[in-house]
RNA sequence: GUAGAUAUAGCUCAGCUGGUUAGAGCGUCGGAUUGUGAUUCCGAAGGUCGUGGGUUCGAGCCCCAUUAUUUACCCCA
């Protein structure tokens, strides 16, 4: 006998915690569609060469891929693996060789196939297009806290427009979503590539662009002394990064902190790129605005960060990320704006922006501060009794009325000790029992129990379902 | 890919410097006037101590290997 055992980093979903996430993804899901999204599903195998060199190097290292169908081995005496591999592709590596024997494999994101939808669909689709999707993808990455191998995204997109409306709404709907689950201390990060390029040439254009985003991406995790000691390695000079820290280490207010990054821009001699200065620092200040008009009144929880970097390179203009507070757990949400997503699919400058909600730390984040309410084992709210054949005859009539009746409802499938069947009822947390014995069917009644309470009634039969709908 | 930790009953874990038949709680099953749960009492079942070597008179405990799990880094939801 084998001991049963799942992949690592992917889990089983058990009833009570399907009913926790079906609960996150309503939340969701509402939102979405409030602010005017439709669905989409694409499916969970992609061609690789959809999925490769999207993601960068470490990206493609990461993604799940499937072994083509076929006998492999079938020509292994004659040296051949497949028609397709020759000797000289194995001495090459794995390069070589694994795109000759996995074509597809295993959405890493819900984004690029997304774009690949997008670029396929140019012709049938009406600009701007808004559409949600809430499926799994995989990640070949090292299990851990808050990071699995399966994991859910629900993304919200809108492609064909410039309007910095759309990143006004993705504010609005983080914040909906958040409030929505309970989990009313996040912060939302904000910044914009922009404000990153300026930093960037306030420094005088020394250094490696990524390098530096990748490092101050990691301030409020690792602080100064890290960042400085990640940045000398990495070939910036010491009074280059005391520059730096200057421009990041701008307090004040949303507003505040724009008018004084831009007079340092000024001060650093960086070249105007927009006609009101800077265009970073310009659509933050209209995203405000816009959110102003929007009517939100979170602003203590959206926070523009000039640090935040966020990885994915295909981001161009406001980038977003969401944590929350007081849990030991990375971003919940995170997006961005791009001018180019789908380039790569022969579709060049078709803007969007979006951002994605993370389920599964959504899940750890609520069961962490205990936020969770309902823990139903069971849909089922009223269990009818079984005391031996006549009885359970008899009781299935009314098990179909109750049903119909929208109540969601079982009967004990064996003529069991009353105990048991009680006992039953009160491990999967069924509210009531209702009690149809030789008894009662005698007197034409039910007897109704109330697990909570312990209390009984007594009715007659044909009043059950029209005292149960109340 | 780099570094650390852990592996004992279905679950969560004890098990002293190596020493006879490996324990607890929870759960499961049975019973406490055979038509009443969650509380209480009694009882039972259930483990070749992840796997394979080694040291020793003797290994759950020490050593080596291996596999799995997990935490941190890289990166990310």
């Amino acid at each position: 006998m084998q001991k049963p055992s799942i992949p690592q980093g992917t889990r089983d979903f058990g009833p009570a915690q399907v009913a926790r996430r079906q609960h996150i993804f309503n939340v969701i899901r509402r939102t979405f569609e409030q602010f005017g999204y439709a669905p989409l599903e694409t499916p969970t195998l992609e061609n690789l060469s959809v999925l490769t060199g999207k993601y960068g190097d470490e990206g493609d290292q990461l993604l799940f891929k499937v072994l083509n169908s076929g006998n492999f081995l079938q020509n292994e005496r004659r040296g051949v693996i497949t028609p397709n591999v020759t000797a000289e592709d194995l001495d090459a590596g794995p390069k070589v060789v694994l795109p000759k024997i996995a074509e597809k494999g295993l959405r890493y994101d819900l984004t690029v196939p997304f774009a690949r939808y997008v670029a396929m669909n140019r012709g049938t689709l009406t600009f701007p297009f808004r559409r949600y999707q809430m499926q799994p993808v995989w990640r070949a990455d090292r299990p851990q806290r808050g990071r699995y191998r399966e994991f859910y995204q629900c993304d919200a997109d809108v492609v064909g427009t410039d309007s910095l409306l759309c990143e006004a709404e993705i504010v609005l709907m983080m914040a909906q979503v958040l409030n929505g689950l309970g989990l009313h201390d996040f912060t939302i990060k904000i910044n914009h590539r922009g404000v990153l390029r300026n930093i960037f040439q306030a420094l005088g254009g020394a250094g490696n662009e990524n390098d530096l985003f990748v490092a101050i991406d990691k301030l409020d995790k690792i602080g100064r002394e890290g960042v400085s000691k990640e940045l000398l390695e990495k070939g910036f000079a010491a009074s280059v990064i005391d520059t730096l820290f200057e421009l990041l280490g701008v307090e004040g207010d949303y507003a505040e902190k724009l008018q004084r990054l831009l007079a340092g821009f000024a001060t650093a001699g960086v070249e105007s790129d927009h006609d009101r200065g800077y265009r970073g620092l310009a659509e933050l200040a209209d995203v405000h605005d816009l959110l102003v008009a929007s009517g939100f009144r979170q602003f203590e929880r959206l926070e523009f960060d000039p640090a935040l970097a966020r990885g994915l390179s295909y981001y161009t203009g406001c980038i977003f990320e969401v944590k929350i507070n007081n849990v030991a757990m990375g971003s919940v949400s995170g997006g961005g704006r791009y001018d180019n997503l789908t380039g790569a699919f022969g579709l060049p400058g078709v803007s969007g922006v979006g951002f994605s909600f993370g389920v599964d730390r959504l899940y750890d984040c609520l069961e962490s501060l205990d936020l969770f309410t309902e823990t139903a084992e069971t849909p089922t709210r009223c269990l009818l009794t079984h005391f031996d054949k006549e009885s359970g005859l008899a009781a299935l009539p009314l098990l179909a009325q109750l049903r119909a009746a929208n109540i969601p409802s079982e009967l004990y499938p064996d003529a069991s000790k009353l105990q048991k069947q009680f006992k039953y009822a009160d491990a999967k947390g069924i509210p009531l029992v209702l009690i149809l014995g030789p008894e009662e069917l005698a007197a034409g009644v039910v007897k109704i129990k109330i697990l909570k309470t312990g209390e009984e009634k007594v009715l007659p039969i044909g009043e059950v379902v029209s005292a149960l709908t109340v």
